[in-house]
DNA sequence: CGACATGTTGAACCTCATCAACCGACGTGG
DNA sequence: CCACGTCGGTTGATGAGGTTCAACATGTCG
């Protein structure tokens, strides 16, 4: 929401080779010759929560990996109403091929590192090797995957449900990236990426409807909450139930 | 939700040329000559409405045009809540790039006429003409696009600025799909595709609520209704105002 | 004609939004 | 140092928008 650019921070210096998502991101796709290619168009970013990256306002000119922290992507009713359509992780890909404009916002929900390639340089890469098209190809699908088990949840699902869906999510992720203590098989511990507002935001809610249910949900000793930010799942199994969830899959 | 298999009908001497979609559906990306390497593995197929053609249980082993009608895409709760995730028109793609499995129900929501090629040759010609899997790409980031817009209005707008939305997207696909009567400028005419039942499931309502929002759109005049399913609208700009849209887009 | 599916309307209820007060943490300036 | 404003979060009271349950209307098909 703010109105000032991202400070850029150009790190021509940095190899990809110690990149924390070299071989999640996009750039997996490739050999090290191919990503030698891709570090000289590449530039390091850092962008403090709050600040907008993209606006649907404003043609986008560059590409970009998320190397920590989250994004959200958002858009908004001329009335100020607003909807969260999308959170992007660790080794996710932000931008749109085929086109300058977004239909959404993108900020960032914390603090946050990309790697951003400009447009141009990009598609040309893209061009010559055809496996860096299909990984692309490959994400979008699974974005639409996502947006869409998240119409059901903002169809369909209660508010305890939401919530619960929210923080199952969470954790089967925080189970996936590395560093887990892993105290005991079908338990999770995380940190909330996003406020109560953003939360609201992403599930369809009031901020009060979220902390009602996040107490709900404490109270029943289906999450503990150390601090605010800071969630412990003892269950994943009755927390996916919570979450009114197929907990055949996934 | 029937177990019966949709009855084959193939076409064999079908000509592409004189299909309603030529132009316009994935095949628009080919030329003649490949279009006839197309109608070698294409297969004509008509499907009852509430027939199923792709269910989330079972692999799915080939692609499809719609030519005609509606196909709907669900997604269901364990306890039977459903929401409609996508609908899909005349040159709309079925099927999924690179996975057997579909997370979704593809359903006739009308009576619907398709194209069908089965999975292996038609990735093989997508290996052979990269302008189809562009096609696809291209497809597929529409699909999100809409995904995201609906996410938008299932979890921020109101009972009626839903339905509203829902005439508003029909009355503008009615101007773009020829046959326009364009008795006036601004104004459209269109036959509902879906049931009340399912018009509930597509926005996260229940039918009840869906007849109550028709009934007063209608009598504040923004529609009007000659049969349950046949819907006029006088002025375009007055129904975008009450879907809650910014009217300074599309 | 009766049976069944689809759609409408009414009344009661309930979930969630709204409005408001309050808490603790943090930073700033007098 | 403390008063203060601000921000993120919690909790309570109240009410509206939608759901639920139920009755009825309409249309279609054997």
């Amino acid at each position: 929401m703010h109105g000032t650019p991202p400070s850029i921070i150009p790190d021509v210096l940095q190899r990809c080779d110690h990149c924390a998502v070299r071989h999640q991101a996009v750039c997996g796709a490739m050999d090290d010759v191919q990503v030698k290619k891709l570090a000289q168009i590449a530039h390091r970013k850092k962008v403090p929560a709050g600040q907008t990256i993209i606006s649907d306002e404003e043609p986008v000119d560059f590409f970009a990996n998320v190397i920590s922290g989250a994004i959200k992507l958002t858009k908004t009713l001329p009335d100020g109403r607003q909807q969260i359509v999308g959170l992007l992780f660790a080794p996710d890909f932000l931008g749109r091929a085929y086109s300058k404009h977004n239909p959404y916002t993108a900020e960032a929900a914390t603090d946050v590192e990309i790697c951003t390639f400009p447009n141009a340089a990009f598609e040309r890469l893209v061009g010559e090797y055809p496996g860096l098209q299909q990984r692309l190809f490959q994400h979008t699908l699974d974005e639409l995957d996502a947006a869409r088990d998240w119409m059901l949840l903002l169809g369909r699902k209660t508010a305890e449900e939401k919530v619960a869906s929210f923080l199952h999510m969470l954790a089967r992720r925080s189970l996936l990236t590395g560093c887990v203590h892993k105290a005991s098989p079908g338990s999770a511990a995380f940190e909330l990426p996003l406020t109560r507002s953003d939360m609201a935001d992403y599930l369809g809610l009031t901020i009060e409807t979220v902390s009602r249910q996040l107490t709900r949900l404490k109270t029943s000793n289906v999450v503990r909450l150390s601090t605010n930010r800071l969630i412990m799942v003892p269950d994943l199994d009755r927390l996916a139930q919570a979450a009114g969830q197929d907990n055949h899959r996934h």
